[in-house]
DNA sequence: CAAGATGTTTGATTTTGTGCGAAATCTTGT
DNA sequence: ACAAGATTTCGCACAAAATCAAACATCTTG
């Protein structure tokens, strides 16, 4: 059973005394490492964690349990993974590479961009924003014959380009990590079109409003809101209650919110008197 | 007992672990690989992802199965393919009549490709054309800390943001095949700049001049052609002799021509006769 | 010593590995 | 092209290992 003779534990790892403080962690401190952990990485295992803080790992599990009763977390068999809803009132600052974005909440964007995507029926010019759900609502949207869709993500345009779609982008300089255009002409170069419908991902929102944590996004994000009959915005459920570094619009500044799950009194609230429309892309598998 | 001195294979793909004691990855992060792989390459093999990750292929087998259940690919003999739901995020399966264009002398190709990123060492400002061959430069190319890359291919934007280049575009509609940005706004966008060395393809050179067969992309290269000091013309020895829809301009409309193999002698000597400098790429290997 | 937190034991639960016959795929021979 | 045999892969059933959690022991601190 014992895989690691389990005798010593910390002993060996926190000698004998420290002539400051406390050499055995404490509570707090291991659930501030765990938390930490859980925000760069995504998953913790259980037997890292005991080794990395010098505890057993029954302590561990305690631990995690406690984290998982608070929903900081959701514990897994071997060790516990994210739920996203970790940097509560934290800002986000640093936004994870792509890949890692686009296979968190698959099933949700995926649920999310579906609905978009019949949302779009019909329209004839189309802004899409930045981002992994607009990625997957490109992939999903029917394209029709005449339709025009305005993006500034290379990423889907590049998407767009292998099936029948009639693709326009700004210039200007590429991001590199989310491969958006932005800047002064790109956004020029839009924001004298109009458009149907306009499809905005964020990553945070609150009763306050929409965020993003790029700041060369947000301007086109405001102009894909202030251009189009129809403003829409996307936003997974792990996202609610958190802010990010912009700012983007109240929410007044869209007419429709599609998500996944209800969102917290507050912000319903919110969306309710700031006369959103919520659509809540249901689970039905 | 240790229980795993099998597998060191992990040890490449999973570096956090630690000298002491190793940990097997959980099942979502053997499912997060197996899915960015999968969107990577198209395929997993069960042998390949079993070795990678240091778990027997029976678990393998099992961790595809259930992510086959939440659709997520589709299992086949030996291992499983993507389902297209997650696809890649950048371009990586280019169309097929790209694709084809991109074998058509691939080796000579590559071989201009590879004298022509020796000629972009050290310039600060870079124009690229659309074409193949300008794609396998773009692949070549030693990024350098400030340059600045400009190109019309959105292609060529997607294969530079994998790797550190500062990359501008210009605005307009994207071509459909060829992915490429044309039109008069996005002309206008770079005409007015200044390029330190521009690489244009074509698909003909006569004594007459070079040629192009697409009327939309020929206005971008006429500006390539104007607005760098260093004009340089790839141009393997197939499409020696041979016009196409368009004339871009004459031969004494650049500097350095690229290609795999002496032009004929009216070429050559019409060349010679306009200054140009001719690189021939040698077959080294 | 009491209280609270942590470590250990132990047995149940979950996950992973292995052996082996069945199925699928590849090879070879006709 | 087809069939028989060799090879690989599959997947079930069971064994082994790892993880979990409850109960209890131990340690720390005041």
């Amino acid at each position: 059973m014992a895989r690691r003779q389990s005798g010593q534990g910390m002993a060996a790892r926190f000698p004998e005394r420290r002539p400051s403080g406390d050499f055995r962690p404490l509570a707090q401190q291991r659930h501030i490492h765990i938390l930490s952990r859980l925000a760069s990485v995504g998953t913790v295992q259980v037997g890292v964690l005991a080794r990395d803080l010098g505890v057993s790992e029954m302590t561990i599990r305690r631990d995690l349990v406690d984290l998982e009763k608070g929903g900081r977390l959701t514990r897994i068999h071997g060790g516990a993974v994210d739920t996203g809803k970790n940097r509560r009132t934290v800002i986000d600052r640093n936004e994870p590479v792509f890949e890692a974005r686009l296979q968190r909440h698959y099933e949700a964007k995926q649920r999310i961009a579906a609905a978009a995507a019949s949302l779009s029926a019909g329209c004839k010019t189309i802004a899409l924003d930045v981002g992994t759900t607009t990625l997957l609502l490109a992939r999903q949207m029917q394209i029709e014959g005449q339709a025009k869709i305005f993006t500034n993500s290379v990423r889907i345009a590049a998407e767009l380009a292998t099936r029948a779609a009639e693709v326009y982008l700004p210039g200007g300089r590429m991001r590199r990590d989310e491969m958006s255009i932005g800047g002064r002409t790109a956004v020029e170069q839009f924001q004298d079109l109009w458009f149907d419908i306009a499809f905005v991902g964020v990553s945070g929102m609150t009763s306050g409003g929409i965020f993003d944590y790029s700041f060369e996004d947000v301007d086109m994000k405001r102009v894909y809101l202030r251009r189009s009959s129809m403003k829409v915005v996307l936003c997974d459920a792990s996202k609610f209650e958190r802010m990010s570094l912009v700012h983007i619009s109240p929410l007044g500044g869209f007419d429709i919110l599609i998500t996944d799950a209800a969102p917290p009194t507050q912000i319903a609230r919110a969306l309710a008197e700031a006369n959103v429309r919520v659509d809540i892309a249901a689970d039905t598998d």
